[in-house]
DNA sequence: AGCCGCTACGGGAG
DNA sequence: CTCCCGTAGCGGCT
């Protein structure tokens, strides 16, 4: 992107009238203006929204699928054999192992063109500042408990009044005042919140006071209005005939889409013949859908148990960081980095599980593979860092031990945690081959788990075993892409359990932070769930394949204790390449999605194969575990036939 | 140059 | 809609 005084800033181009709203306030604007001229990407990167970005689905997603056998070993319906990859190189090389789904790929004439890169979008560096911020002083004032929840959903007035003290002044943030040019000092509390700009969450002609302006009951398509909706036109004229339906729709077998078409608020076109024999153990009743969405709702976390986690985790985790950068020359460069489903915003039920990777930037490293997995390295310094303290964690063949590193975190861990105020924190046991060091969290009645894990930022390249690995191009884009591969790989300090003499000195591949980005920009046009774009239910499937698996382990602790949320993460992620275009995960199909996504699971399980969503050669269901794999696939087809009476069990 | 206070904004809950 | 948390950039200060 030239830089230069007259481009305009990446929201203007998009063209979305919101972001021009709010791009109202001459400070901002002029900041934005500023770091544009500098190079740098727009905030968050997502203020883009090329037109031609959203383009049909012309590179894949279109697909037929059958339904999984049925409980009792149904022959699995195998009619839809695999064909049509040819043209797309990433799908055939990766998932032509996939049988079920058939992709019918548009020929290379029809498809769209590739689609512009995308802004960088990227720009994630951990900031000290933020986790400053988060000091047991600046939470004084926070209450653990909000205010009394407000009978009505329109709480504009009510909410007004709600808790006046509290973190960050966010209380007085939407005041009615203009931006005001910063000051330090001079603006505190309230009149600190006062100063900042108005435009966010206010509509044009919403009162002052915070009174809603009465509208309408939310769909899940936006009505058209501003300029987003009218840019957006130009690439739903590009679709393929069919009306409102996408390509990739009108190829979608209709079998489960009809009750999903109908809660749709889009209309669209629904094929009307349905296909046979197959369709009958998989057609749920219109009820499904909605059960589904009252799923959902039940495992969203509540506001004032998120308040009260987030409080302690933040209060211990910045004192840890401050003490742990104190205590050992080789930890001081330590960056706390947010990882695992709390930050990712698929975290389900409670927030009662958090993920802090502690960051460690090494630099002039070797990587050497320690298997045929592509995933496990021994790390070694091509040059050891002076004055780090390093030496010590080096074993005789210049190994850097894994074991040895996370030895040292723990022990200081384990004396910091004594000096917590306020906060009754304990060290949990070593589970041997777990990279975390796991702190437990008082938090009456509960506990909180807190994982720390530490982490190499490897700054190079990435490993080769990952080059044919985040097959995201026809999803995110070969920019994003390229941008991800950009950042360093990280690993953990993870024994391989395949070694023959466990020496603790294996390093594993980790890549939670390029998960983080593609669970929080997920969508194939940049609007994808903001507030003005399209919403879809790519993270609704994800938080049910998740509570799936959750209640099935709950029910079959035994048989299932190999299986972890990282499987059904990793196969939601294909699921995503498999189904790239965001009208392929319409809000309203959310139960067709999510059957979807959990019939390619079971296709997964029961070959045994569900490949490293980064590192493909590596197979994260082991073969020698075939019968617990066909032991959850069972499990779970019945489920699927049955309209999931799992998620209405309580263990 | 790096730290840190501050502001802005997205996303999710209610 | 508002509120709140997490995130990220700006810019003053050291």
């Amino acid at each position: 992107m030239a830089a230069g005084p007259a481009l305009p800033a990446a929201g203007a181009q998009g063209g979305s009238a919101r972001r021009e709203r709010k791009a109202a306030p001459p400070a901002r604007s002029e900041r934005r203006a500023r770091r544009e001229r500098r190079g740098r990407a727009p905030p968050r990167g997502r203020a883009t929204c090329h037109p031609a970005r959203l383009r049909q689905p012309g590179g894949a997603g279109a697909l037929v699928f059958s339904p999984c056998g049925r409980e009792g070993g149904a022959a699995r319906e195998r009619e839809n054999a695999p064909r049509g990859l040819e043209g797309n190189r990433s799908f055939a090389c990766c998932y032509r192992s996939f049988p079920v789904p058939e992709l019918r790929l548009l020929k290379p004439g029809s498809a769209s063109p590739p689609p512009p890169p995308r802004s960088p979008g990227f720009v994630s560096q951990g900031r000290r500042a933020a986790w400053k911020r988060n000091s047991p002083e600046a939470e004084a004032g926070t209450p653990l408990l909000a205010g009394p929840r407000s009978p009505s959903r329109r709480c504009g007035k009510g909410a007004a009044a709600m808790d006046p003290a509290g973190g960050r002044g966010a209380r007085a943030r939407r005041g009615t005042r203009p931006a005001v040019p910063r000051s330090r000092g001079a603006e505190k509390g309230a009149e600190k919140g006062a100063a900042r700009s108005p435009e966010r969450g206010r509509v044009a002609g919403q009162s002052s006071n915070g009174a809603a302006t009465p509208r309408a009951p939310r769909t899940d398509a936006p009505p058209a209005r501003g300029s987003r909706s009218a840019r957006r036109a130009p690439a739903a004229r590009e679709l393929p005939a069919g009306g409102a339906a996408s390509g990739a729709e009108a190829f979608l077998a209709p079998r489960s889409r009809a009750p999903a078409a109908r809660a749709s608020a889009t209309p669209r076109s629904v094929a009307a013949v349905p296909d046979g024999a197959d369709a009958a153990p998989a057609r749920r009743p219109p009820a499904d859908a909605l059960r589904l969405r009252e799923v959902l709702s039940r495992l969203s976390l509540a506001r004032e148990e998120v308040s009260g986690a987030s409080t302690l985790v933040n209060r211990v985790v910045s004192h840890l960081i401050q003490a742990i950068r104190g205590k050992d020359s080789c930890f001081s460069s330590i960056e706390p980095q947010n990882a695992g489903s709390y930050y990712e915003r698929v975290k389900i039920s409670k927030p009662n599980e958090f993920d802090i990777m502690l960051v460690m930037p090494v630099e002039r490293i070797q990587l050497d593979e320690s298997d045929d997995t592509g995933a496990f390295y021994y790390v070694s310094f091509k040059r050891i860092p002076k004055g780090k303290g390093w030496l010590k964690f080096l074993e005789e063949d210049g190994k850097l031990s894994a074991f040895e590193m996370r030895e040292a975190l723990r022990e200081i861990i384990k004396q910091e945690v004594k000096t917590i105020k306020d906060v009754e924190v304990t060290v949990a046991r070593k589970k041997p081959g777990c990279p975390a060091i796991t702190l437990q969290i008082k938090n009456p009645p509960s506990e909180i788990s807190l994982d720390i894990i530490l982490t190499l930022e490897a700054k190079g390249s990435w490993p080769i075993s990952t080059r044919n690995g985040l097959k995201i191009e026809q999803w995110l884009g070969t920019k994003v892409r390229k941008n991800m591969r950009f950042k360093s790989p990280y690993l953990v300090a993870k024994q391989n359990k395949s070694e023959k003499v466990l020496r603790g000195n294996t390093w594993r591949l980790s890549f939670s932070h390029i998960e983080k980005e593609i669970i929080k920009n997920h969508g194939n046009s940049k609007t994808c769930c903001e507030s003005d774009g399209p919403k879809c239910c790519r993270k609704g499937c994800l938080k049910l394949l998740k509570y799936l698996l959750e209640q099935l382990k709950m029910k079959y602790p035994k048989e299932l204790e190999k299986f972890c949320s990282y499987h059904v993460k990793t196969a939601f992620l294909h699921s995503c390449v498999m189904w790239p275009n965001d009208s392929d995960w319409h809000l309203g199909d959310l139960d067709h999605c999510f059957q979807r996504c959990l019939e390619f699971f079971v296709d997964c399980l029961q070959k045994s194969q569900l490949t490293h969503f980064f590192i493909p050669q590596y197979n994260l269901l082991s073969l020698e575990d075939k019968s617990k794999h066909h032991f959850l696939s069972r499990k779970i087809c019945h489920e699927l036939n049955n309209g999931f009476p799992v998620f209405h069990e309580n263990y």
